[in-house]
Parts: C-alpha cells; structure tokens; sequence
DNA sequence: TAGTAAATGAAAATTATTATCATCTACTAA
DNA sequence: TTAGTAGATGATAATAATTTTCATTTACTA
C-alpha cells in the first residue's frame, strides 16, 4: 500500500492541514529519494524545481508529516535529523546502509516478548521502541569501505 | 562491572587521553544522573563546581568518552544528543522513560535470528543495530500525563 | 466564488556544534 | 622528583541546525 498522493492530502486536510504546492514538492523529493534525507537536503533539491520555497516551509512541513505518520525519521549519528518516505503502512524499522543512506523496510520485529518480560521486571508502561539495523549494501560493499 | 575511575583513567591513557580535572567532573556528573543528559545539561551542571569550565571541553570530553565506550549516546527527539554511562560492561540497550527520562539498561536483546534473516533476504552486511524502548516508569505513571 | 483559516517566505533569533589558537597541564622518562 | 612534551583547555568566533515572528498569500470550505 504505497501512498498516493490523493491519500496524503486527505490525511493532512482531515487533520486541518492543506496540500500545498511546497509540501507537494516536498514529498515528491523524500518520495523519490532512496535513501534518507536531511531537512537541508532536502531544501536543496526542491529548491531546483521550485526556488523560491524558504527552509522554514520545509522543517515545518517535515514536522507535520512525520506526526501524521506520512514519513519517518531516522536516528543516525550526525547532527541532524534524517527522513524518510513512510512505505510500509504501520509498525515497522528501518535497515540502513552505512555507505550510501539507502534503507530497507521490514516489519517482523517481534519484540512483544521481550517487552512483556521487560515490562514486568521494571514496572514500565511500554509506549514504543525504536529498533534499526546497520549495514553495508551490497553495491557499497563492492565500493571501498567508508 | 562498574566502571571505576581509576579504570576509565587506563583506559584514556591507553589511548593517548589524559584524565585531566575536567574530564573527571564531566565523569562524576554524568554517573551521577539516573537520566541521560544533553551536552548543555552535563555544562551547567560542572559548572556550578567548576565555573571556569568551557562548553566547549564537555563537547570534546563527551566525543571521546563516547567514542571509547565509556558513556552511551541516547536517541531521542528533539534537536540535541543525549548521553549516559556506560553501566553494563559490552552489548546492551536501553528502556527510557518519557516522563524523568530516567535509563533502565538491559542485555538479552537476541535479534541475531532477525539479523540473519534480514541479512539473507537483502545481502546487506550486518554492522549494528540500535534498540530502545520507552515508557513509563512507575513513579512517572501516578503523575499527570506528561 | 468569497471568506477564512492555514501556509508561506523573509528575516532574525536561538540553539547546537565545530574550528582555531595561544596558553596550560597531566603524564612519561630520566 | 622534575623537565619536556604531547595532549588539553578556554576564549573566541565560525558554522550549522532549528525555531520564532509577522506581514502577505493561498487552498479549501460553504
């Protein structure tokens, strides 16, 4: 179930948000980028095809679609965040190649158990967890090692 | 096995570090804490007992423990790093809470059947992998939602 | 199609992080 | 114990990341 972009705009107009020229460009960009991009990347490469959108436009866009679920953010080290167009519909992580950014999906983490064994030894109330793997792709293990 | 400092000191030296004042209440700061701290927290904090100290020294201090393993970075929203100490000695993770921010460690993640599948269905070459969990610890659940 | 709430971009303010450099200090070797 | 030196520090500034403000514009509803 890949999103169109008919459903976003529904997603974000039931929410009171409006599918704008900018926030279409945006998406467009994450949506054809294979690996994860920075906000300043991003800016950068809709800038080419729309100039006159300003950074704001874009960190706030990133806000709302990741709290709509439309993209995901992706912990790296570095300074700055990263997204991702959100592919699979719910639950699910990221693989991650440590050469070129590009990420897989996947979805079977089966984890309850150990959050149930978890939760009963500390008393928590589990709310979420974050689980990413890193790698090397195949073509970047081919490519010097960086 | 906690780290002791005498133990973190070797273990600088091994490396060409030196334990020097600062170094050593950036330490005692952040082993004090039951929650991770930003760079900024970890500042103010030394600096009620170290006033001359710069910003600048606990970034660097905090690069190095890290990159060492003496302390753990936390991935968390929000626009800045977060750290830790590094309690149990090799591979673990950690169980958050989204209330105090206070830092369960746990070991027996066993994701290595999920690696070596996912490795087998993508060709990647498996380097690390990141695991949290956040919740809500008992002291924090009686209190309002936060 | 008009009215309105929401979105935009410019500019600037904040906050986070890194680099530079002269001075200082922990540690090693004698 | 002490001198020499590599490494560390803090001041300062530069850079990068993120957020705020506000006047103007625009998508969408009625």
């Amino acid at each position: 179930m890949r999103l169109t972009e008919k459903k976003i705009g529904a997603i974000l107009r039931k929410q009171g948000y409006k599918l704008t020229t900018q926030r279409r460009a945006v998406l467009k960009t994450i949506a054809l980028s294979q690996s994860h991009l920075s906000p300043t990347e991003i800016y950068s490469r809709v800038k080419q095809e729309h100039p006159g959108i300003g950074l704001v436009t874009v960190y706030r866009t990133l806000e709302i679609l990741a709290e709509l679920g439309v993209i995901c953010e992706v912990y790296t080290r570095g300074s700055s965040r990263s997204y991702l167009m959100r592919r699979p519909p719910g639950h699910h992580h990221h693989l991650i190649c440590s050469g070129c950014g590009a990420v897989v999906d996947f979805t079977d983490c089966n984890l309850s158990e150990l959050e149930q064994r978890l939760s009963q030894a500390t008393g928590f109330r589990m709310e979420s967890h974050l689980l990413e793997f890193v790698g090397r792709c195949p073509n970047c293990q081919k490519t010097a090692p960086a």
